[in-house]
DNA sequence: CCTCAAACTGAACAATCCTTCATATCATCT
DNA sequence: AGATGATATGAAGGATTGTTCAGTTTGAGG
């Protein structure tokens, strides 16, 4: 079903003293605002571990290799993304599904124009890892939980709610993606999103069952 | 307007032999089948060279560096891609709005999708360089042809050409790449591609002028 | 056939940077 | 206080690889 995660990029041992979850915060904070500031491919370790106010040797004890650590900062970023949606599709249950698309589409672009600098990081970030199992557990859940979400919508019966749910939530995220990629401006933003709403709007009503 | 290329990645010179374009060929192959293999991080100047059957040398009078050749590379594609899509435009012209849109969704889908693996590598590519130039570059292009062509439905007026327009190819180019990434299966993916075609329908439907 | 510039060669250089490990410090429990 | 394991240090190792350049080959034009 998900792919496993790769063992190659697991975490070496767990913290178990105070002490060691700071040091683990503060190298994930200082692998962020690098990755922010430089990008992936001027990103070392020796500069992640001077900027966290460690040294290399401590990172390498909870990071088998740099891989592991950017495998690392994705995973916490996803796993909050994951449960923001999962929060408001929770929220949304019962409303029309065109209010549960808007939400849908507020909590993610939200989420991701709230630090464009970090989200950017992040997309560019993926590279050098196998990021597959990260992806696929994400699509899992957001699946899961919209597609529970549009289940509870009044007056519609979809013929095929998995299939609608899918689309909906593919159209809705590539489509801020690629916003980011254009880099439109402001006004552009908000008129795009204007428009994705109106768009899955329109395709909800369509969808009579 | 549209960024301008950054000086530090233009190709070293032109060739002016025969035999130096089948030189540049040649290395522009074999990056894209080693970016296909191996991926951007185990990608060498010197496997590149030698799959293309030429010394690293050569390659250093064409390409200032790694990075230029990486960027060389994506300019070929998306200008293809960009063509592509401009003749699509041009031959759907006239036609109704939502053939319109069908078309568009057919021509990039299908131009994505014709060799996943190169698409997948391209995708990935990108983190070494500054791509904002040719993303712009490519940006622009499409939204000229297809606001161009979308001037021409029968039957429609829209209120706002420019942001139907743009909001129609960022969801589209959004979602393949959505789908992309999320590895969907065949099934799957024809499925989104019908659900895809529908929603822009119920758009377009829903535009009244 | 001769000349010259274009094209090509590839060993060597230079620089980067990931990773290790022997050692030191700290926190907790008895 | 002493013992023990968890945590932290950072100089040094080692391997990779982008890039250069002095010299060679090729091809086109006169």
């Amino acid at each position: 079903m998900t792919a496993s995660v790769p063992s190659s990029l697991k975490s070496r041992k767990k913290p178990q003293q105070a002490r060691a979850n700071a040091t683990l915060d503060a190298i994930f904070e200082a692998t962020i605002q690098l990755l922010v500031k430089d990008g992936y491919p001027m990103l070392t370790t020796t500069w992640v571990a001077e900027r966290a106010g460690v040294s290399v040797g401590t990172m390498y004890q909870y990071f088998p290799h740099k891989q592991a650590l950017i495998y690392a900062v994705n995973e916490r970023y996803l796993k909050i993304l994951a449960e923001k949606i999962e929060h408001t599709c929770r929220e949304a249950q019962g409303l029309p599904a065109a209010a549960m698309a808007e939400a849908l589409i507020d909590t993610y672009w939200t989420a991701k124009t709230e630090r464009p600098d970090v989200t950017r990081a992040l997309y560019r970030s993926v590279v050098e890892m196998d990021n597959e199992a990260l992806i696929l557990e994400f699509a899992a859940r957001t699946d899961a939980a919209t597609t529970a979400m549009f289940a509870t919508a009044p007056n519609k019966s979809f013929s095929d709610l998995q299939s609608v749910s899918r689309a909906l939530v593919t159209v809705i995220f590539g489509t801020v993606r690629n916003s980011f990629e254009r880099s439109h401006s402001e006004q552009e933003v908000s008129d795009l999103r204007g428009q994705l709403i109106a768009m899955c709007r329109a395709y909800i009503d369509s969808c009579v069952g």
